[in-house]
DNA sequence: TCTGGGGTCCTAGGACCC
DNA sequence: TCTGGGGTCCTAGGACCC
């Protein structure tokens, strides 16, 4: 299923990256005109961080990642706008942008909620203009402006995409990579942490090699650094020579595994309140299991307190069960769950976190039913499953639930600025007065 | 008081096998 | 004295992504 090769590919490919802008607070831009020209921030779960700002909230020096509390005064002073996560809208709108996108190149690879690839290869049209017609597309159909970054590689298109975002190729939101003159000045002035692939970690180490900017690690000994930091760094060094090493991935490949996690709306001592929440998470486990057709052969459940918290140790744990068979059934994978909570619940903590995972997962209908343990039970599941999900696709997620879900809702987190679900909730839609 | 959630890939090292 | 070598599988941890 992976398209990775270890060598490079000679051939003239052509990618394309089209990535939105300032997604999340684009989105509630379509449905709130009169942000546009404001500062607009997007908090995380549970009101707790920003997680994405508009231009504007940069230009006043909102950082990505501040805590909300650290600049809640400073925002009210600016009249920032200041939003909660509305991930039933953002993935809509995705899902809208994607669709479009589609229609403009033979093969697309969805690469994240807001950015997605495009195969350009062959395509002997002006592609600078190819694109800018795509952008205004994309905005006149969804209403999401977007950029894109077009060169040999993937490394180097999501460079261009950068560049064209800010920087002296701003002017333009496209930017074709094999147009740009100065292109050895232009990774002269790169910092290496602009580098898809590179982070903090890997730039102090290059850094002790003497390898300061993205121009120098473009010059490096390819085989050298994969001594030093592995394949991983050895493909961006060709990447940037405009060799390709990263194929275009349009067949996604299946999930390996599934988390549901969160923090909690305020800590919680109480095992009643962790039950429902683990409760919870498993069933949205096993939803998002069914969804992709996966059924589960293991399933963890972990519980934390909070890392910043003085006044009582760090505690964190988790407790891992295997099923006979593979399992996909919300009741099976909440019990293990809420055993799995009575092994590693400690009384006399608060705790701020807790999540289950699903590790191993396998296609459904693969797993070899064992002897005793037939047919009958296991399709009575699936016939109650798929009921259960047919009604709550129709009138909305947790119409019909379990018990152990709604013992405590007090696990349940801060949204204090939320949006309405325009798209996908009827009775949220946007209401217009003339 | 208040600090996100959900993923992937790669590597090293140990166990085990022939 | 001399004590194989290579393959595979699994796991934990690191690093990175959005």
């Amino acid at each position: 299923m992976s398209s990775v090769r270890y060598r490079p590919d000679p051939s003239d490919k052509v990618f394309a990256i089209a990535d939105c802008n300032n997604f999340y607070a684009s989105c509630e831009r379509v449905f709130r005109p009169e942000l546009n020209g404001k500062p607009v921030v997007v908090l995380s779960n549970n009101d707790g961080c920003v997680i994405a700002r508009s231009n504007e909230a940069k230009a006043i020096g909102i950082k990505m990642g501040a805590p909300f509390f650290q600049i809640e005064r400073f925002a009210r002073q600016h009249g920032v706008a200041v939003l909660s996560s509305n991930y039933a809208l953002y993935g809509d709108m995705s899902r809208r942008v994607m669709q479009v996108l589609a229609g403009f190149a033979p093969r697309i690879e969805v690469y994240s909620i807001d950015e997605c690839f495009l195969d350009l290869t062959g395509l002997h049209t002006d592609l600078t203009g190819y694109c800018l017609e795509i952008c205004a597309v994309v905005k006149q159909w969804t209403g999401i402006p977007i950029s894109i970054g077009i060169a040999p590689s993937k490394t180097l298109a999501k460079l261009a995409n950068r560049l064209a975002k800010g920087g002296r190729f701003r002017q333009c939101p496209v930017l074709d990579w094999r147009t740009v003159d100065d292109s050895d000045t232009v990774l002269a002035e790169t910092a290496l942490t602009d580098l898809w692939g590179i982070a903090a970690r890997s730039q102090s180490r290059l850094n002790l090699l003497g390898i300061a900017d993205a121009l120098a690690l473009k010059q490096s000994d390819p085989k050298r650094l994969r001594g030093h930091f592995g394949v991983v760094m050895e493909r961006i060094v060709y990447e940037l020579r405009g060799l390709s090493c990263l194929d275009l991935e349009d067949v996604p490949a299946p999930r390996k595994q599934i988390l549901t996690s969160r923090s909690f709306g305020e800590k919680l001592t109480g095992y009643d309140d962790l039950r429902a929440a683990v409760t919870y998470f498993a069933t949205r486990s096993a939803e998002k299991c069914r969804q992709h057709k996966l059924a589960a052969h293991a399933l963890t459940v972990f519980v934390e307190t909070s890392p910043f918290d003085t006044r009582q140790p760090f505690y964190a744990n988790s407790a891992t069960f295997e099923f006979q068979l593979p399992t996909h059934d919300s009741a099976q994978l909440q019990r293990a769950a809420q055993r799995g909570l009575a092994r590693i619940f400690r009384p006399c903590l608060s705790y701020q976190r807790a999540g289950v995972l699903l590790p191993e997962l396998l296609p459904e209908g693969v797993a070899q039913l064992s002897l005793f343990n037939g047919g009958e039970q296991s399709n009575r599941s699936d016939e109650l499953m798929q009921t259960l999900d047919a009604i709550n696709r129709r009138y909305g997620r947790s119409s019909i639930r379990y018990a152990g879900e709604i013992l405590s809702q007090r696990w349940r987190m801060r949204q204090q600025f939320k949006s309405p679900s325009y798209t996908t909730n009827i009775h949220e839609l946007l209401t217009i007065r003339i």
